[in-house]
RNA sequence: GGGCAGUUAGCUCAGCUGGGAGAGCAUUUCCCUUACAAGGAAGAGGUCACAGGUUCAAUCCCUGUACUGCCCACCA
């Protein structure tokens, strides 16, 4: 005897399956060429992360796919890993050491990167256990992470090749620099936000003259480093003074008046004061211009190159003093309120200030041209489509990638200097190499140091789906030539630029291959408002709450269901009850039938049957499968996941259970054999469909059912037969008729345990067959006594009337009918009658719709109409027969 | 400034290669009918953002407008 609990009790399934897949290495992978093989590597998460919404969405749409595609007989592969997050981790690092009163430099490098590890080690893995937790498919045995000793090996290897071919290059450039973190960043770890400033009105005198120009900036201590002023070459206001020159007030040096097309006449004065070391557009302007670049400012964000009374001032405190002593020498015109928007640091959100420094820089122009005709040439798939121009865009637009950090957490870049004997740098070239060489090929030295700068943390993200298979130990390795290119990347569109972008670019000039056929973008998790999750704000929803409160199973259909490709969610705690509920419904269905099983032996020999409910929920469950199947595939995971709830719920349970029900108290042992072959045939089906998204309770009924191999290691059953959609028909003639005689019932307040007669006056000829063979379940479901079939039956007195599938349907409820009610009820629907006439009617009358339409579709008015007439004939005659 | 989404029931969202709209939650009524009250039955609730156009026919296609959100950009 089978025990089931009547509550699905997620915790005592979850724990038990999560630990059997990993112990017995269900989701490892070998190379099998008798297989094809289906590939996907992680978005490997920072070690700082511990699982959050976003992390639950794209694991588990990952792990969807990936146990759909094993049903489906394909060799699977994920790849699970973790990402050293570089500046994130170190930032997080940092302040949990300054809360023990540790600063890092007096630490040292060396000391510093000891207490990094050991934080790693104790904490790295809490986002994989947890993923472990969510039942995610992962090859345990090939966990990766980006700075262990494999994949340091790649991005060395990597670095070399790209140094060698001269596409890395060391440039003093103008470079996001975030003072707190102490580090340059890339372009695209900038992020913006308006913030609420001045614009201040400076006066900038003629030399040997009394004119004045005004220029507006909103960063006036900037001024001490401006080498021109700008005007758009079209502006007639000040085409008379280009080439002049100008004192910049408070240092008196002069500075010619330039033109340069990128002026916006129309904004402020139209005359810009450019500071090449300050703002990127100056820079540009300066570069075109031949002007002198002076930096004013230090790695600090201190003055520098400025007179003694600015010198070692914050840039707050310098803009501070600029302004107040313009105004004082009455150099300020005037100050007006502005909002703009100011780039800062994605890690710490300090304002970020441009600054010229000494950077690794990496070409990425060829490399961007292949990306870009890789995805127009379709050997890399966007999923939704519409994220294909984004990403095209961007690359068209790139500049150079600054790839060095000042950090010390990273993959220190191997760049290596020859020193003299006192230290210092010679001017030898440098070297690219694994390690420390040996001697220099230009003299011969023996001493060498080390570049002290890091990679940017996504330069090894970019060479992920090469590294987790060896790349770089032999590029011709078998894993790799299996595996590589990886079937989908499964991802949020927030990282498109930072890593999708740069895996192709790096997998194309690695490989000579795209590192992906697929790229799968979905959405991001927002809250019940449509507001970003954050900390900050209080609205997180933490998965692993939901998980322990309505079970993982619940937390992934809910994330399942609501992730229409390239769409932001909104989730709330109801979406998690109603999959709970779900789950709850598909545990009880299967306890239902798992009750019936008991002492029933071959089932699987029994004769299909062939009455009408069997041959219509097989009719129904062939569509669903086909439509889900399609879904899976084409990552429209939730319609899949809506396709199958509304299947089981609304089809299989309360109708096709139902209806077994009653055939399952028959005494026909036979019979009974016959319905438990069909329920158990689709549930078995369902549970396979459902797996992928639900895989904790499907393997477990899978289990009870007693299937020797398990739901994950199972083959999809069922094969696309011929399908009969005759009885969806048939089947919703019954269903009709079950229905509108319900609804008398409950309009009537009739109580549900009185059984009433039925007459069924016969309209349409065509349809009493089905009806009568039916006929018990009709009575059955809307609990009728006895029903009478005949042509031209006499209305009785205070009988409801109902007319549907060709019937007209008389209830007698002598002393339970209201007649007031009752003539509500039927005037009401008269009046949807005349409406349908009317329309119907309309259209009909309209020479251009019977000339134009479609046969099909005329026909379907004509018969509505009719319908209609025939429904208003009979319901006026009820009406004057009550009177 | 450019690009991309969205606007459908009180809320969260489906639907659409054009033929008078669906689900979940919430709500009303009835029911503890032995799979499930985390349930069942029945109901109420919508000029499908607005304005034009194409068409016999528009929630769906086209154009424009408004609002919302996101991304990109060198408006000081």
């Amino acid at each position: 005897m089978i025990d089931m609990e009547k509550v699905y009790n997620f915790e005592l399934v979850e724990g038990k399956w999560s630990k059997y897949w990993i112990e017995n290495k269900t989701f490892s992978a070998k190379v099998d060429k008798s297989k094809k093989p289906f590939t996907i590597v992680i978005p490997p998460a920072n070690i700082t992360g511990s699982l959050h919404m976003g992390h639950a969405l794209n694991t588990t749409l990952q792990d969807i796919i990936i146990r759909f595609k094993k049903l489906q007989g394909y060799n699977t592969l994920w790849v699970p890993g973790t990402d050293h997050g570089g500046i994130a981790t170190q930032t997080v690092v940092e302040k949990i050491l300054k809360k023990e009163g540790i600063n890092k430099y007096e630490l040292g490098r060396e000391k510093f990167l000891e207490k990094m590890w050991q934080w790693r080690s104790e904490t790295g893995d809490t986002i994989l256990n947890q993923l472990k937790m969510m039942g995610c498919g992962l090859d345990w045995d090939r966990v990766a992470f980006t700075m262990d000793e494999s994949r340091s090996k790649a991005v060395k290897k990597a670095f070399i090749e790209f140094f060698n071919k001269g596409l890395i290059y060391r440039g003093k450039r103008l470079v996001n620099w975030c003072t707190r973190c102490g580090t340059a960043l890339s372009d695209i770890e900038v992020e913006y936000a308006d913030e609420k400033s001045h614009l201040w009105y400076i006066k900038y005198m003629l030399k040997d003259s009394n004119e004045h120009i005004v220029v507006a900036t909103t960063r006036p201590e900037t001024m001490l480093g401006d080498t021109a002023v700008a005007v758009s070459p079209d502006d007639d206001r000040y085409k008379e003074l280009v080439g002049r020159t100008l004192v910049l007030p408070l240092l008196n040096r002069e500075i010619r008046i330039i033109s340069d097309y990128i002026i916006d006449k129309s904004f402020g004065t139209g005359a810009v004061k450019v500071t090449p070391a300050c703002d990127t557009t100056d820079n540009e302007i300066a570069k075109r211009n031949n002007l002198e670049i002076i930096e004013i400012t230090d790695i600090t964000g201190k003055m520098i190159n400025v007179p003694e009374k600015y010198k070692g001032l914050t840039i707050n405190e310098a803009r501070e003093k600029v302004v107040k002593d313009l105004q004082d020498l009455d150099f300020l015109e005037k100050i007006e309120d502005y909002a703009h928007k100011v780039g800062k640091c994605y890690r710490c959100s300090t304002t970020l200030e441009p600054l010229m420094s000494e950077q690794w820089f990496l070409d990425v122009g060829e490399m961007s041209k292949k990306a870009i005709e890789v995805v127009n040439e379709q050997n890399t798939v966007f999923h939704p489509e519409s994220w294909k121009r984004p990403y095209t865009l961007w690359l068209e637009n790139l500049r150079d990638w600054c790839i060095s950090r000042q950090l010390w957490w990273g993959h220190r870049i191997p760049v290596y200097y020859c020193i003299d004997e006192k230290g210092n740098k010679t001017n030898c070239k440098p070297i690219a190499s694994f390690d420390k060489p040996t001697h220099c090929s230009c003299c011969n030295g023996t001493n060498f140091v080390q570049d002290e700068d890091v990679l940017d943390t996504w330069f090894s993200s970019a060479l992920w789906p090469m590294s987790v298979f060896g790349w770089q130990d032999d590029r011709n390795n078998e894993e790799l030539q299996y595996f590589y290119p990886t079937s989908v990347l499964a991802t949020g569109h927030e990282i498109i630029y930072l890593w999708v972008a740069r895996m192709v670019q790096f997998g194309l000039e690695f490989m000579k291959e795209v590192p992906y056929k697929d790229v799968f973008i979905h959405g991001i998790v927002r809250d019940k408002h449509g507001g970003k999750m954050s900390k900050s704000l209080g609205n997180v929803v933490d998965p692993r709450e939901i998980m322990h409160k309505y079970g993982t199973d619940a937390l992934r259909f809910a994330l399942a269901s609501a992730a229409a490709p390239g769409r932001d969610m909104q989730v709330s705690e109801e979406s998690f009850l109603s999959a709970r509920n779900f789950a709850n419904k598909i545990w009880n269905a299967s306890r239902f039938i798992i009750m019936n099983l008991e002492g029933i032996e071959n089932l699987e020999k029994e004769l299909t049957s062939v009455e009408l409910s069997d041959k219509w929920i097989l009719a129904e469950f062939f569509e669903t499968s086909l439509k889900v199947k399609k879904a899976y595939d084409s990552y429209n995971i939730d319609t899949a996941s809506r396709e199958l709830y509304d299947f089981f719920w609304t089809k299989y349970c309360d109708w096709y259970i139902e209806l077994s029900k009653i055939r399952m108290t028959s005494e026909n042992r036979q019979e009974r054999k016959q319905v438990l072959k069909i329920l158990v045939y689709v549930l078995k089906n369902m549970l396979q469909l459902l797996s992928p998204v639900m895989p904790f309770i499907t393997s477990e009924i899978w289990q009870i059912l007693g299937e020797k191999k398990i739901i994950a290691e199972s083959k999809l059953l069922n094969e696309q037969k011929e399908n009969d959609k005759s009885s969806i028909d048939e089947m919703k003639s019954l269903q009709e008729i079950i229905v509108s005689l319900r609804t008398i019932r409950s309009e009537m307040n009739i109580s549900p345990v009185c059984q009433i007669e039925a007459l069924f006056n016969v309209l349409d000829e065509n349809k009493v067959k089905v009806v009568k063979d039916n006929e018990n379940y009709i009575k059955q479901l809307a609990k009728i006594s006895s029903i009478t079939f005949a042509k031209n039956i006499t209305r009785p007195k205070n009988s409801a009337l109902a007319i549907t599938s060709g019937f007209e349907i008389f209830l007698p409820l002598e002393g339970l009918i209201d007649i007031e009610k009752e003539k509500l009820r039927l005037s009401k629907e008269v009046a949807l009658a005349k409406q349908e006439i009317e329309r119907t009617t309309i259209k009909l009358q309209n020479d251009n719709f019977i000339k134009r339409a479609p046969n099909s579709e005329i026909e379907k008015v004509k018969s509505k109409l009719n319908e209609a007439n025939i429904k208003l004939e009979k319901i006026n005659e009820s009406l004057k027969f009550l009177g």
